[in-house]
DNA sequence: TTGAAAGCGGTACCAT
DNA sequence: ATGGTACCGCTTTCAA
């Protein structure tokens, strides 16, 4: 078949040929190997060499504009596509990253992710999922299948900025950026600001008038918990305090419990450490028969729309700006995978504040 | 540097090879190109040829046991691991997936992609993961560079099996599956069976002693909403009655205050068409004082494990095995990119019923 | 302005 | 039992 078709198209070569051969020629060529036009039948086709083709193509070399214009035109009509792995045997760069993650349930991975695809779609770059859980085999595997793969880069994204995966992407032949992961000290590593985002939020419970100001967070152990609590007491001042324990909302209806039966003064402004322990705080003040916002202001961490819209009132909270995050994370990989350099190092990326009706203020209606 | 290096290993051919100098060799040609190692270099390190290489390594062609060990040997020191680029030219196999997804918020595409992942990571195929919003140009965008990149394989997710994603994947050069979004006929299509999750709810209700029973579900215009519903009424008998909302805790709350300010008889059993539904069902009950599971027995959909477990009392509710569907899926991409034929059609996976506390039974501690 | 040929890193067939 | 060689689809000198 392949031998006939070249007879017929040597006929017709030097853009004689008519529409109608293009798609006859096309369709053979399809039913030979699945579907893909490879630059040989277009080369055929147009009655030129391949290499023409492929400058016409590419925009590179010299030649007539009008025979650039007529193969890129064909190339068109047949729905020629370049074999990517054709290109990147070549070329040494896969246009293709590989996403690391430890995070299953995906609440911080996911617009991470959206950020990350997105800002590399443009870029023709492709992303690799490799969810890992904690499983250094698993991780192995993973890192070895991309790299086999011919990854351009490497993402690695977490929960927690002060735990890495349990994986080593030190040494690898592809550089690595590290997104709410601990990294290696001589790579890039982004993460929110935890500090400016509690200032954020304490700053906007003083903004309304609270002045008895209590923060309801995580464990103590996460270095998030940390900076955003100091960041919290600096800016409360005083009559701020602090109420560690753990990512729940039972346990901001249990610290609700505390602090209305500990008989001391009422606070009169929430900082919550997320959204849900935020949930369990406005749901317990509303069993008491405390009125948020009225009488107590209430504000969350994390923006998880879905838990902060049905919270009842819909939670104020910090917002992370993930998607950014993810976006900065895949223009550095590819920044640092084209060879341009970065200075390393931590970069807190700042977050924002989404107003609801937990607080009052601008939007309580 | 790959003179010098090339003069060298022929002093030292047939085998004779050093482990100090296997690391030489190693580091200068890794410093050559970052950090890859050629089987042209591992030839030259072995003193054998390409061929005998690749044939040791993949196990076929003859050839002493003894060369085969010692160059599988080698391979392992110096860390060779063949360029998959290369390899999926010749063989038209990329060993790569492309996961097209529309659900933004990951609730349903999360657990079937760590299933996809999990099923497929084992044959060593990877997963390019594609998130396309409801942008029918991204999608397009997305499946020409899947394509490009020579997937061998495509799966396209959603949120509803009566909603096909907006970009058209009929008649692409590689086999499509589809989960828990509309597929083409002659494609394979994997869901979950809505009614055999809701019959399982419902017998649930009767065998714990529950007689008067309502439906608190989402729009009707879901197909899955009217399945469950009409799986539900069949299994309900007589006594049962289905509401039809939206997908929230908000929905939840308004259908016990009209159904238990309608002056009729009250239900003693509440399947909930989704687990936030339920949510605000149990919360509304515990507000105007009916206890639950003691009254009233309340049962979800979907064991969304973090707001399940954090709802008092925790939910009883249905799983859809999604991580299990995520598995099917991948095997059968695998499958049919192998030229294995399967079926096609509409294949529903069994739920199972997760038993917490809010329906009483088995584990009311 | 265009084309032939080498080569990217492997695999497979056919000699030896 | 092993090696030479062609080739997968594309890019890139280098000649014509």
């Amino acid at each position: 078949m392949r031998k006939g078709f070249l007879i017929l198209t040597s006929v017709v070569r030097k853009g004689f040929l008519t529409c109608i051969f293009v798609k006859e020629a096309d369709l053979t060529t399809q039913r030979a190997r699945g579907g893909r036009v490879t630059i040989h039948d277009l080369a055929r086709v147009a009655g030129v060499s391949v290499s023409t083709v492929s400058k016409a193509l590419n925009d590179n070399g010299r030649m007539a504009a009008e025979t650039r214009a007529r193969i890129k035109r064909m190339a068109a009509e047949i729905g020629f596509r370049p074999n990517a792995l054709a290109r990147g045997l070549l070329s040494s760069r896969s246009f293709t990253i590989g996403l690391l993650t430890n995070d299953t349930y995906g609440r911080f991975t996911l617009p991470v992710m959206a950020g990350i695809s997105d800002a590399l779609v443009d870029h023709g770059v492709s992303v690799f999922l490799c969810a890992i859980e904690d499983d250094p085999a698993l991780g192995k595997v993973h890192v070895d299948a991309m790299l086999d793969k011919q990854v351009d880069g490497i993402i690695a994204t977490g929960k927690r900025i002060d735990r890495s995966l349990p994986v080593d992407l030190a040494g690898l032949p592809v550089p690595v950026v590290y997104a709410f992961t601990a990294g290696a000290s001589d790579s890039v590593t982004f993460t929110a600001d935890d500090a400016q985002g509690a200032a954020l939020a304490t700053a906007w419970l003083k903004k309304l008038g609270r002045r008895r100001l209590v923060h309801i967070t995580g464990p103590e152990d996460f270095v998030s918990v940390r900076e955003r609590a100091s960041a919290f007491a600096s800016e409360a001042g005083e009559g701020g305090s602090v109420r560690y324990g753990v990512w729940s909302e039972s346990w901001g209806h249990q610290a609700v419990a505390d602090l209305w039966s500990a008989g001391g003064p009422l606070p009169d402004g929430i900082f919550c450490g997320n959204d849900q322990i935020a949930r369990g705080v406005v749901d317990a003040l509303r069993e008491r028969g405390v009125k948020v916002p009225e009488d107590v202001s209430v504000i969350g961490f994390d923006n998880w729309e879905i838990l902060a819209e049905q919270t009842r009132p819909p939670l104020t909270t910090i917002d992370m700006n993930l998607k950014e995050l993810g976006r900065e994370a895949g223009l550095m990989v590819l920044a640092l995978a084209e060879g341009r350099p970065a200075e390393p190092g931590l970069r807190k990326l700042p977050c924002k504040l989404v107003v609801r009706q937990s607080c009052g203020g601008a939007q309580t209606n």
